[in-house]
DNA sequence: TTGTAAGCGTTATCAC
DNA sequence: GTGATAACGCTTACAA
């Protein structure tokens, strides 16, 4: 079993894949004539068919996408594009199950996924633009986009593209988002229903669409049920665990501080709960927390965290259906957005 | 803002991409020579490489990649497949750092990284072989796959392939492993150095390379330092947290156990901090632990984990390098091996 | 140094 | 129903 020094170079003892004209050959009839058998298309008599047929599976033809591509123009893939690297995008919990939704809806449909380079490095966009103008893909999914320039406005008038939780300033681009001030209403409504009044929010302060959503959400929510908008309820910080534990240390101290806590991101739960607990806070008895993005995590930690769940993998799918729907020239909405729902877990100490 | 009824439908307005024709015809030369200019290619005068090189930025010329695909032979893409499906692989915490090192490397040889569906459902088989056969990658990165049958067989023969984190029985399929026994051997040694005696292994009961290696290195170190082999010292469990908190449940109730345990996974450390928990014990005064894996719930745990921490970003690197070898008609060692290194934090009670 | 001719493997068009 | 013929956009070989 100790192969170790072995040394392996590619094989080259097979003989070249065979094409179509193999095919017809063997089948005996004209290349025109396997294609039309193979693709199922009608003129064909089905004694024919068969022939070829047999003939097809016997040689193990398989098309060569690159010929059928020059002619037909199409791909059958599509590209997916974020601000991340290949796996960054793939790291963050939040991109994951979308991924996952879009990415069965888009095998299912028999196509290829390719995986852009960064946006936001030259080489990254550079190469982008490669596949995008040398027509290596059908459509175009975008995670998490948040450039605005030439870019986006290339891809909606050369190619189909779907955005992805977020929305362009000033181009239509159509938007699969999640409904974030929903998710922010249901998550100060529990905790009022829950008897508090004084209900903080600790957000992201980015200029992305979800956190403007979340934090309108909230001061909605707020509003509606008449408790108070005090200023001093509300932290706006970068969206990690370090930023979200530092901004709200001093949170804590107040005679009126609050009692209970939205956090706006994943990441900002976790700083706030360190954050909380470094100050000797117990959770949920001393202050009660509802975090957002359903993630293992929010099993994993002590007590569990109640949380508003995003429907990622749905988010996912539907942007892929409506890629498609673009790809087939139909019209779609500018804006679907997805509801979230609320995981009653412990930390907002409903049991 | 509030444009959410709209409907879009893909604009049309734009021209059809320019082709090599359009270029040469601006240029004034013929459409060889615009391909030679471009390419690089000696013999053509560098005053009319200027004018082609001009004519092609003013057209936005883009190269049509199924034409040159077709011609050339090269696709200039490789293949990522795994056992999971689109973004299972990419959430495993041991393979995404595998994934942003290859993706590293594969990106800056400008190549395209496209994502196979996964192995083990029928579509998906059939998908790669149609990826394979139809010439659509020039190499494949198989990450953690099981499978020996004739899938990898016919990669072997046909497509240049480098297997990550495991390996073949029946073929010599090149690999690029995490040391395994290595990172085993650091565990079993740092807890012997803190004074434990009696050090236990919680490790995966499954078949594949690592889980093997893993429980060699330990029993090799035990046989190295002179300790007790004690059968009661070993579990093997399914590799997932809830396996390991089950079967770990008995192992603390003995007067003789195990006063360390190395835990052969991060899933495996997790199962077993519970079980040790929620039968009082203390970590690391009653117990010390050693996990395997160096992820981001390492320092998020309360006690920080100390780990056997894996080179995920090396080894994809590694792996991704030797494709291109392979690619390029080099040969490449049957086995490449990555030694892991310990991070010494608090589980293991070292401070 | 440049242009002409051929061809990659497939699908589309149109006679037969 | 079937098979010539052309075409997709590009690169290579070879002739001018």
């Amino acid at each position: 079993m100790q192969r170790g020094h072995q040394r392996l170079t590619r094989q080259t003892g097979h003989r070249a894949p065979s094409t179509l004209r193999d095919v017809a050959r063997v089948a005996g009839v004209s290349i025109p004539t396997a294609s039309q058998a193979l693709n199922d298309r009608p003129g064909v008599s089905s004694a024919t068919r068969t022939r070829v047929r047999e003939a097809a599976s016997k040689l193990h033809y398989t098309p060569n996408s690159a010929a059928r591509q020059l002619i037909t123009g199409r791909t059958d893939s599509i590209a997916v594009v974020s601000g991340s690297n290949l796996s960054g995008i793939f790291s963050d919990q939040f991109y994951r199950p979308i991924l996952t939704g879009a990415g069965s809806v888009v095998e299912n449909a028999g196509y290829r996924v390719l995986i852009a380079p960064a946006l936001g490095t030259t080489s990254g966009e550079s190469q982008l633009m490669r596949m995008v103008r040398g027509r290596e893909v059908d459509g175009v999914l975008a995670v998490g986009i948040v450039a605005t320039g030439w870019i986006l406005e290339m891809f909606q008038t050369a190619m189909p593209i779907i955005l992805v939780d977020n929305r362009l300033r000033d181009i239509a681009v159509p938007a699969v988002l999640n409904d974030d001030a929903w998710g922010a209403g249901l998550a100060t409504r529990h905790l009022a229903e829950l008897g508090h009044r004084r209900i903080g929010f600790v957000g992201a302060m980015n200029d992305e669409w979800w956190a403007h959503q979340t934090r309108a959400g909230y001061m909605g929510a707020l509003a509606q049920l008449g408790l108070a908008q005090d200023g001093s309820l509300e932290v706006l910080v970068a969206n990690n665990i370090e930023a979200a534990r530092q901004g709200t240390r001093t949170l804590w101290g107040f005679a009126n501080r609050p009692s209970a806590i939205f956090a706006g991101s994943g990441k900002i739960a976790i700083g706030v709960i360190k954050s909380a607990r470094e100050h000797g806070l117990v959770i949920p008895q001393d202050l009660a927390i509802v975090g957002t993005g359903d993630h293992d995590f929010a099993m994993m930690i002590d007590p569990p965290l109640t949380t508003v769940s995003v429907h990622g993998e749905q988010i996912g799918r539907r942007a892929a259906e409506l890629l498609f729907d673009l790809i087939h020239g139909e019209s779609v909405p500018e804006s679907t957005v997805i509801r979230p729902d609320l995981v009653v877990r412990s930390t907002s100490g409903a049991f």
